[in-house]
DNA sequence: AAATTCAGCGAACGGCTGTTTACTGAATGA
DNA sequence: TCATTCAGTAAACAGCCGTTCGCTGAATTT
């Protein structure tokens, strides 16, 4: 068989897992640039050698760490969308999930907002490849919602990255407020300030047809 | 007298000033914490240990390029606050003089873009610092033009931070579009998305107190 | 049972790092 | 003119880096 886990393919997996574990948590306070691979390896208690039996490159490791970071994400995203409630409904329903994941997955949303424009091509632009499908995503699920004579494909798709950015400015908003204190006060204002942020787009959106 | 230029200072400032502008050039592609002292030194051509006679530390020269770059861009943006035209006027005034500070200074945006939330905490504090007299700045030269009844002002401010967030997002797409390709009409097409969404935005402000 | 695969090991390599030290010599001030 | 300041130097320091090598021994295959 070629694909049954076996005991020597789980351990594999397991040391591969414990590498990008340790790497996602060195990266919480420095960037993939400057991480080393010995740091990584001493981090999870097997040989520098080792590390090659997994990754090419650090860069490898990072790209790896990008779908790992952004699939969780997908799939939030489309559960959301597919609820049709009402705006200010579905703008809440999105900001406490991503309130949620990023309480969830912190250094996964940290590890993204700094790599985006980090100094590693590749990872940027596993990153831009990622966000683009995002974009895609959301423009196909808003589509069937706006009068199509007023919503030319490329507005619409306008409109998804205005989308997606603010979700992830909001995310790493949340980030740095649970960052600089822990109190969850700090939390609920970023959440306010998304919400009015979204619905003012939101609002914007409706009354498009008379620019 | 204690501030004349001098034949000493006018030299230091020049190295100085050296120090800075290799460490920007080396800082296009990677990230501040992997810059390294010995690197600086020996694209301007001294000794690594002068460079202790300019700053401390790659932070504290990291946040000197975080004064200088912002610095630029306050003066600019003030300008065009200043013009009380029309809304599409003032809209394509803003994206032209971004796309064309982004022209005139691409590793300043890169480097702002990078370090925001890079791995060196005194250069992301710097950032965040700058950004926010931004959003004040833009906050209290927008607030004589909203109905004071409906703009309390934390609405006031969290358009002022919705403008600076998507002012930065449309420098880094230039950044990006002319990075992948030097040709005109990538730059034109990132132009007609951000003008777009800050007319939404615009569109949405109008609005504002229907909600 | 014998042969093979292969994840992880340990050691070694040249090269680069940040920082300190004592120094030189030109600009400055008395 | 003579003493002082101080930007920049050259050398040395211990320490870490990525990468390669041959090897081991347990899991797998034949």
């Amino acid at each position: 068989m070629s694909h049954t886990p076996g005991v020597r393919q789980a351990q594999k997996e397991k040391t591969r897992r414990a590498l990008m574990d340790a790497a996602l948590r060195l990266l919480e306070d420095q960037s993939l640039s400057s991480l080393g691979l010995r740091e990584v390896t001493r981090a999870v208690g097997v040989a520098p050698a080792a590390f090659y039996r997994h990754f090419r490159d650090l860069s490898d490791l990072g790209v790896a760490l990008v779908e790992e970071s952004l699939g969780s994400l997908h799939h939030m995203i489309n559960a959301i969308l597919a609820g049709q409630d009402g705006d200010e409904e579905r703008i809440e329903a999105t900001v406490d999930a991503v309130a949620e994941h990023v309480r969830g997955y912190p250094a996964h949303i940290r590890f993204i907002a700094r790599e985006r424009h980090g100094g590693v091509r590749p990872v940027r632009q596993a990153i831009a490849a990622e966000l683009d499908r995002f974009a895609d995503e959301v423009a196909t699920a808003f589509c069937p919602q706006l009068p199509a004579e007023s919503w030319p494909p490329e507005d619409v798709r306008m409109l998804a990255e205005l989308y997606v950015d603010h979700m992830v400015m909001t995310a790493t908003a949340f980030l740095e407020a649970q960052a600089d204190h822990p109190e969850a006060a700090d939390e609920r204002r970023v959440a306010a300030t998304a919400r009015k942020q979204m619905l003012l787009i939101s609002l914007g959106r409706h009354h498009w047809h008379d620019a």
